[in-house]
DNA sequence: TCACATTTAATTGTTCGCAATTGAATGTGC
DNA sequence: GCACATTCAATTGCGAACAATTAAATGTGA
């Protein structure tokens, strides 16, 4: 009996790993988006406060640079939470060109808030932790391996 | 010697496989980026084009189901396909409330650019196609596993 | 010093992605 | 048959994401 031929097309949704990795973006998404709802936070700017409560006062270009987001994504997106009153955009005094990102009292505090994120997010994902890890080093070394060939 | 809380603080942004999916698909995105170019596509309009190439005339939340994505997301993308002149959106004659949207000519023949696509980023992943499936698989796994927590 | 390149954010314009709402078509329970 | 709910696509508004450009500050070489 010959195997069908779409279990191996490569153009087939199914068998695409792309697929994959861009809808479970999208499904983890949808998971934050309640918890997150809670800490006034969209998603990126999550990651953003992530970078900054590991490390305060830095350039937004070493923001970038951990997120793999430019300038045309992470200005608008300050803006919004400096308006927000979690964090503050300086020039520095040393180097002109570069904005220093600085969290303001209640973007310290609001860390104490989002310390019970990770634990739902591990619960909805239904998964232990050991194999949480194990995927989550495999895709790192693959968006590695991906980003290298775009710097050519 | 004690071990750096670092290590194992859920807060911090490399223990997070949140953040390894969500880096992984802008990767992706931006692998696929010079190769869609050529067919004129985004990476959301080329799946959309992989559903279509699967199976022709099919309602909007066919698609929907499939990729993920609601009406307010695939409106207007559809439209912009329509314009490129590779669909056709047709009222359903049994449901008019339904849309359906089948491939025109330039949309069939588009399928013959699209075929190199795929092997262009498995050499960019630069990774086996039997490792590349395993880590499909989970992935796609711990997606619905997520999206099984969105429908409570 | 001075011309030139580089670095850094900001800006502009286009396209996703989704929540919320609207409106038309369809299905249902009585 | 009729009120009612449901389904489906479209619309509106907002927040990413990124390419391309701009402008200012800094670095470099002759």
């Amino acid at each position: 009996m010959p195997r069908k031929l779409s279990a191996v097309d490569p153009l087939r949704l199914d068998n695409q790993i792309c697929f994959a990795v861009y809808s479970a973006a999208h499904a983890f998404n949808r998971v934050y988006k309640p918890l997150l709802d809670r800490l006034g936070l969209t998603y990126p700017q999550y990651l953003v406060m992530l970078v900054l409560w590991e490390r305060d006062d830095v350039p937004v270009k070493d923001i970038g640079e951990k997120l793999f987001l430019d300038s045309g994504t992470l200005t608008p997106l300050l803006k919004r939470l400096e308006a927000a009153h979690l964090v503050k955009r300086t020039r520095s005094s040393e180097d002109e060109r570069q904005v220093l990102i600085a969290l303001t009292p209640q973007g310290h505090a609001l860390k104490e808030k989002a310390r019970s994120v990770p634990q739902s997010i591990l619960a909805a994902s239904d998964c232990s932790v050991p194999e949480l890890v194990a995927m989550k080093d495999e895709i790192v070394a693959l968006r590695d391996r991906l980003n290298a060939v775009i710097g050519e």
